[in-house]
Order: C-alpha cells, then structure tokens, then sequence
DNA sequence: CTGTTAGCGCATTCAC
DNA sequence: GTGAATGCGCTAACAG
C-alpha cells in the first residue's frame, strides 16, 4: 500500500474504500501513530493556533478573557498559543513577531500602546494575519472590548443619581485607551447634569495596583473641599480606594460613595460589598474569538468590525447612599452576573 | 549567494563574513523576511513551544501559576500553548494528545484525574516527550506542588493554637489530590494534638465554588453539637463560609474561626480578613517550568523529581481567637506574600 | 568562507 | 481506487 494511500484513509478522503481505511486506522493505532501537525503545517502554510497577546495574565479581567476565548477556539479546533507582556511594548512587538513567525492562524492582541499609536497595526496589517485587538482600542482595526465612555457615563451617572455631588474619578493606567475612555464618560455624565469638571478630583492609579490607589484616594481626603463619591477604574481600585476610605474613619457609602469597574468574583465579598461596572469579559472573549475565526475562514476585507460590550451596573453596597436606589436605576441594566453562570454550565 | 549562505547568516553562524552577513540582513528587512519557524521545526522534530493544560484558567490559582510558567519559558525563548480542561478528564486527554501531535517540547499538566490514576502517565511517558504535573499529585511522575498534608496540618495546628477545639473541615472537590492531601494533613494534626478525628465535621465543597462551601457551612452550622473553628480546603471556600457565618449570626472569629488555602489577592479585604495557608503558586509556575526545561535540555532519566513547595501560614483577622496569636506562632514560619512582589519587580 | 545536496512528514497533482 | 512524483522552508553534512 502506498504512503499516499495511508494519509488519504486517515484524513477521511472520500475516495477511499471503506476496507482499506479500516486496515489503515487498525494498523495506525497499534503503532501509536499519531500525524505530525507541524509537517502539515509547512505543507497548508498555516497552523492551527491562534495567538493571544495579553498585559498580564495575573489580573483576573484577563484571565477570564482568554476562558473564553479558549472555549471557542478549542471548539473550531485552535490551540491558544499564549502571550504574557507586563505591560511592556517591547515585550508586546517580540511576542508579535515571534507568533507570525509561528505562522499563526490569527491574533488576539490587548495591546499596551497609547492610543494614538497607528503604524504599529497598519504594519501588522501588512503581514496578511487576521488579528483583532481586545480591551484596547484603537482606530482602523477589528476591535471588540467594552464601551468605555459608556462605562464612566454608567458609573458616574449611577452616583449622582444616589445623591452624590461631588464625584471624584481615580484613573486606570495612564494613556491607555480604556483609562481615557473611561474619564472621558465621566466627564460627559458630569457635563449633561450641568456639574462642572473638576480636575482636582481626577487622580491617577494604575488598573491592578490596589497600593496606588490608596495613595490617591488619600490625597482626595485630604483635600480642602472632599468628594463625597468616587469613581474608581477598575475593581482592583476600588477595594484599594475602599481600605483606604474606611482605614481614615470615612463610613462608606453615606460619607464617600465608590464604585468600581470589572465585576470581580469577589467584589460582594469585601469589606463594603462593591458596586461596579461589570464588563462582561467572558462575553469579551468569546465575541473576540469568533470575529476572529470568521475573519480566518472568509479572509473578507468588508471593513474594520467593532463590537462594544455593553456594561451592566451592579449597584451594592457600596455607592448606595438613597433607598431610592431601585426606583432610580431604571435607566439602565442591572442583573446578576450571568456570564459568569453560563461559562459554568457551558460543558 | 547561495541559499545556505543566507540562512547561515541570519542564525549567525560564526563562518560568515561580516560583509555578507549585512547584505543578507539588510535585504532581508528590506523583504520583510521573517524566518519560518515551522519549516525549522519540521526539521528539528521539535517546536520550541511548550504545552500547559490546566483544569480552569478563571481561578486566580491556575492564572498566577500559569504567569509563573510563563515568565520562565518565554525567557528561554518558549512559548506557551494552552489548554484549558474544564475539569474534565476527556478534554485533557484530547488537549494532551493535540498537544503531542504539534510536537511541544514538553509539558505541564495539572490533571483532573483521580489520584489512583497510573497508565495515563505510563503511556505518556512512553510517548518521549518530557512532562512535569503540577499542583495534583500523582505517584511515579516529576511533579511540582505545594505539599498538602504540610498544608493541612499548618492551617490545624494554628486553629488549634488559637484555643479552638472542635474543629471541621470543608473539604476541596472529592478525589482529586490536594484535596485528599489536606484532609490527611488535617486529621494528622488533630491526632498529634490528641483530639478525635469526627467524620461528621467533614463536609465536601469544590474548590471554585463559594456556594457549595455556604452550604456546607450551613450544615455545620445546624449541626446538635456545632465546630468552633473550620478550614477551608480553598480561599474560595473560606469566602464562601464566612458569608454563611455572618449571614446566620455567628462572629468571627470569635465563635467561629475560619482559615482558607492559596492566599488569594484580595483575601485581606474581605468582611473578615481572611487568614489562609499561601501556596506560593508563582513559585510552583517558576519552579516546574525550570525543572521541564531541565529535562528539555539534558533528558537525562535520573528518575523522578519530587518538588514540594513549603506553604507559607498567613495570619489575618477570621482565625485570631486569642491575642497570644503572634508568640505561639513562631512554630510556622509567617510573613508576607514575597512572591507577588517579586513578580511585579522581575521586569 | 561559500555552495550543493538530501530530506524532515505531509498534501497535492496527476498517472495508472 | 490507488500509487508515484514533487515541493513546502529549513537544516545538516559535506564539497569546493
């Protein structure tokens, strides 16, 4: 029997009879053969992995983005070739290349430019690899990730309708796209109630440093004219500017309102259970996956897609000054965590 | 030129001239030229990728395990495929042999497997490429792990040193290693203080699932003649009984003690601050990803490697029955969570 | 130092 | 239905 014959029966092929596939898979199964992926690869030109570039896996927002990229990806049959950048744009271009070099099917990136950054995916888009950026936008790419505008109009929206009426903003990372979308949301809600923007009240953190946040809401409690609220940009934030608020005698919510953004697990938990924004990053992933997949099956150049999340408020206890809570929240969404229970139940 | 001069060129070989060696990679940026690292696999029979499967990437353990694993490999210029298993033993074989087939150059798996568990890793070994599990157990394989009898016994002897005498165990998902592990460690230590091991305080929960411990802590809660004191097989667990506790009235940890597992993150913020036995699971990433490396390098067969992880006891509001707490713990050694400093400062 | 040759395991094409 | 031939991009071994 010819060697062209054994990899027909194995792949299937039609045009085999059904006698000598069965002796073929007999014979491949008592010698453990098991067909080489990498030399098939070299033959089609591309593997059957997919690349996923993330800031750091540690954070849980992202860990719960590559869960459910993962569980597309290995359903159409991809294996997630993964990525750890820290941050680091350096680290982020060598992961890049080294995965196209990989002749991976197609990319997943959270990148950690600044937003104005543009050549860096005009070059990519040179290479001939689909990719779409996750969490991070930026202009003329695929995109899926949250609405971030939406996010602080959401937040901050929710706080003033508690009663809060000096809201102060503590910030993500500096320069990063979702940091700047999310002030920009707040100051748009600010504006639309007619309360002036004030800069003082906005203070830099970073999204996964529960320290850095301390240290900025304690410069916001020792300022001349307190805020009564803040709007933290991550949950991570959040519980830092919570220990924080509580560590200096404030009661939370009636003295300082804080929300946070992210959903964490364990947000309920914690001293003051927290409200947040939740992202949806389960749906994130999912979403990023299967643009991704179909933009590797058709290769259609129909335009850059983008697709916003829609956040979700989880009002708690921690930004709950009025007991009109309820009755004020019907503008917007606010239910359970249901991505959380369909990841569960999904297998 | 020829065609073996330019790629002996671009690996750098050292008998290339200096004047070649430019022109080649002058062109080759001008091209766009990326070598292709799958052709280079082909021939080396070996990619420089290695394999992680693990059972849930959402938890916070697995994701700090797995960046652990990643700082290192990518340092030695590997990269990381990854699978995720859902707890599922059928996934994981598929997610090996996949990962076999695209020829990883090893791999690290923390299985879902039964401990009784032996041919699977008979046959695995079989196949020549080296692999480490990590974090479950198993006999007659490298390993990495925390040891959990040790943890067991640490997160006993403390309640025990704390004036607590009647105390349960919530235990992690049935079967599987750590779990067993730590109801050894627990029962050790209730024997060597001398006090009757009750089966009626053992109580199964699963590792993820906060709900499972809320009942679980119900139960020991209607119980005639109730626990003064519980360890939890998990941090999740911990967090889960603990909001069972305060929601049916009982102090902590005055009338209940509670202790968990893995030092999660936001552990200290929780309604109680949460004492817990660290498992340094950075340092098991970093450790099995060093010692599979090692194999990589010099298979040498000098059989199997046994690397247990000393868990580390962390003290915190929900276990501090007595003020003595501090003197009598000198027995275990207690400090800070070391690892994820060092994490952050590495890059 | 540089060029030639053979072959890694598979898929495709075209004979038979 | 089946078999033989060719090449994917790279490396290794050797010849010049």
């Amino acid at each position: 029997m010819s060697i062209s014959t054994v990899y027909a029966a194995i792949r299937g092929r039609a045009d085999i009879s059904q006698a000598t596939r069965k002796l073929v898979m007999a014979k491949a199964r008592e010698l453990g053969y098991r067909p080489d992926s990498i030399a098939r690869s070299l033959v089609n030109r591309q593997t059957q992995n997919i690349g996923i570039v993330v800031p750091d896996l540690a954070r849980s927002f992202f860990a719960e983005v590559v869960t459910g990229v993962e569980q597309q990806t290995s359903d159409a049959g991809y294996t997630l070739l993964l990525c750890n950048t820290h941050e680091n744009r350096e680290l982020e271009a060598r992961a890049i290349n080294s995965l196209l070099s990989q002749r991976v099917a197609g990319l997943l990136i959270a990148s950690s430019h600044d937003r104005g950054a543009r050549k860096v995916w005009r070059d990519l888009e040179g290479q001939g690899t689909p990719f779409v950026l996750i969490d991070r936008r930026f202009a003329k790419t695929h995109f899926v990730g949250c609405d971030d505008r939406l996010v602080g109009r959401m937040a901050t929206d929710h706080l003033l309708q508690q009663g809060y009426r000096r809201i102060a903003h503590i910030t993500g990372t500096p320069n990063l796209p979702p940091t700047i979308g999310r002030i920009e949301g707040y100051k748009m809600s600010l504006e639309r109630s007619r309360m002036k923007v004030c800069e003082e009240l906005i203070i830099e953190a970073h999204f996964h440093e529960e320290a850095s946040a301390m240290s900025a809401m304690n410069k916001l409690l020792s300022l001349e004219h307190k805020p009564d609220a803040v709007f933290c940009a991550s949950d991570s934030i959040a519980i830092g500017a919570l220990q924080a608020a509580l560590k200096s005698g404030c009661t939370v919510p009636q003295e300082i309102g804080i929300i946070g953004v992210g959903n964490h697990r364990y947000g309920e938990y914690v001293r003051v259970p927290l409200s947040t924004v939740d992202q949806k990053q389960i749906d994130i992933g999912e979403k990023a996956a299967s643009l991704l997949l179909d933009l590797i099956r058709e290769r259609k150049d129909s335009g850059h897609r983008f697709i916003l999340i829609e956040p979700e408020l989880v009002v708690r206890e921690s930004s709950r000054k009025s007991n009109l809570a309820n009755s004020s929240l019907k503008s917007w969404k606010t239910t359970g965590c249901g991505q959380r229970r369909k990841l569960a139940t999904n297998r």
